[in-house]
DNA sequence: TCTGGGGTCCTAGGACCC
DNA sequence: TCTGGGGTCCTAGGACCC
């Protein structure tokens, strides 16, 4: 049995954490720049306010029922998933906990024995919120997209289920998938479940009953493949190995206005380029190749505009490394190449690819410092510098001063789990 | 005026090789 | 006028996820 364990509204959890004046009342958290809605507690749910609505188009509603609204604070949500990932790796075997995402992991269950499985899963959701404050929900079942859809229903039914649903029969399993529409089965996305309702199949149980030489052919080939089978009962995609290196990291923002000044772009790429590589080197890796790339405001305005022949370039470095001052170096002539003056340009983006262990880099014939070992001391200085006093207390000049173009953020909260400055006060 | 950011996997098709 | 078969590697693009 696989098992999917999932903080319920977490950033808006996070938020509440710290402001339990607002337990009971609607909350929404913001995308960056303030942008968009990215989660909502149940109450906002409720009042009719949904995912991904543009902040400014949300306010009515808003106002109208004094919704409390935030900033995304990544540093605080980042340190409680952490703790909650913590939690289940405690009280977990080791190689059983998957993190699938900031806020979900996907836990390997076979040690349990199958009656158990129910009151286990209980227990883990008391003592998470126990140890955290964090309250999640739990679906069980064979196989990582049944327990998804148990878990979905788990909540759509918090009064009877208490968070938590275990598929662990032929009937219960039916049931569930009776109650699955296609467009909401983890792994169909819009594109498919149109294409599936024009078939006319509408719920999960019709989707289990087709053949899989159907679904090689119209659902994306092998995917479509282990889909059916994981439908029938049969899991087919397996738990990810943790140790398992990424392939790339990316930073990209959009600015908090247009930008059409070679200068500021540069800044905005340096900066982003400085935020990966840290991400980089706090990984252990270093980079191969630099990807550097801008969105444009189309010419007929309000459209995002990018086209990968004019708008990205890369590099592929003579020597994987993680030492900022060398990618920049690279990276900043890339900008020079993108920019057209005049044009008004909405967002930049970085990405680190080619990675490597740092452990491993193929030095350079021609390079004459074998490994820039003092290079590689300053960074750590600055890292360790940035981590303590928060970031971007100490950063490179060509990421500029002023630093107008920057996101919106006005209505963040406190980063009170991480940042000695900013701590929860009892007074 | 105002619509996020960071990822993964898979396939098709072109270039190239023997 | 005729013009193979088998393979690898790479990239772009599509689809999905939270």
């Amino acid at each position: 049995m696989y098992a999917i364990i999932d903080c319920n509204s977490f950033y808006c959890s996070c938020e509440r954490l710290f402001r339990p004046d607002l337990l009971h009342q609607p909350v929404v958290v913001l995308s960056n720049n303030d942008g968009c809605i990215i989660a909502r507690s149940d109450e906002a749910k409720s009042v009719g306010l949904p995912m991904g609505l543009p902040y400014f188009q949300a306010r009515p509603l808003i106002q109208q029922h004094r919704v409390a609204v935030f900033s995304s604070n990544y540093a605080l949500y980042g340190n409680l998933s952490m703790r909650v990932m913590d939690t289940l790796r405690h009280l977990l075997p080791s190689g059983t906990v998957e993190v699938y995402s900031v806020d979900e992991a996907f836990l390997e269950c076979s040690h349990i024995a199958p009656d158990q499985v129910a009151s286990f899963a209980l227990e883990l959701r008391h003592t998470v919120e126990m140890w955290t404050g964090i309250r999640v929900s739990i679906g069980v079942a064979p196989g990582k997209v049944l327990s998804k859809m148990a878990n979905r229903l788990a909540k759509r039914k918090k009064q009877e289920t208490g968070c938590v649903l275990v598929l662990d029969d032929p009937d219960k399993i039916r049931q569930a998938l009776l109650d699955t529409e296609v467009g909401d089965i983890w792994g169909i996305g819009r594109r498919y479940a149109d294409k599936l309702r024009a078939m006319g199949i509408n719920t999960a149980w019709q989707l289990r009953h087709m053949p899989e030489e159907w679904a090689r052919k119209n659902l994306g080939g092998v995917i479509g493949v282990r889909m059916i089978r994981e439908l029938n009962g049969i899991p087919s995609i397996p738990m990810k190995d943790p140790l398992e290196v990424k392939k790339m990291i990316s930073t990209s923002r959009m600015f908090g206005r247009t930008v059409t000044d070679a200068a500021e772009i540069r800044q905005a790429v340096a900066a982003y380029l400085s935020r990966a590589a840290e991400k980089l080197r706090r990984q252990g890796y270093a980079a191969g190749l630099i990807d550097v790339y801008v969105v444009s405001n189309g010419t007929s305005g309000g459209e995002y505009a990018y086209d990968p022949q004019r708008d990205h370039r890369y590099v592929i470095l003579p020597r994987a490394t993680s030492l900022t001052s060398e990618l920049l170096e690279q990276a900043l002539p890339l900008v020079d190449q993108l920019y057209r003056p005049g044009v008004r340009y909405l967002k930049a983006g970085v990405i680190l690819s080619e990675l490597v262990p740092e452990s491993a880099i193929q030095s350079d014939l021609f390079s004459d410092s074998p490994s820039s070992s003092a290079g590689q001391k300053l960074m750590e200085a600055l890292d360790n510098i940035n981590f303590s006093n928060g970031a971007d207390t100490v950063r490179f000049a060509s990421s500029g001063m002023a630093r107008t173009w920057r996101m919106k953020q006005e209505m963040r909260s406190r980063r009170f789990t991480t940042h000695w400055n900013e701590l929860f006060e009892i007074t």
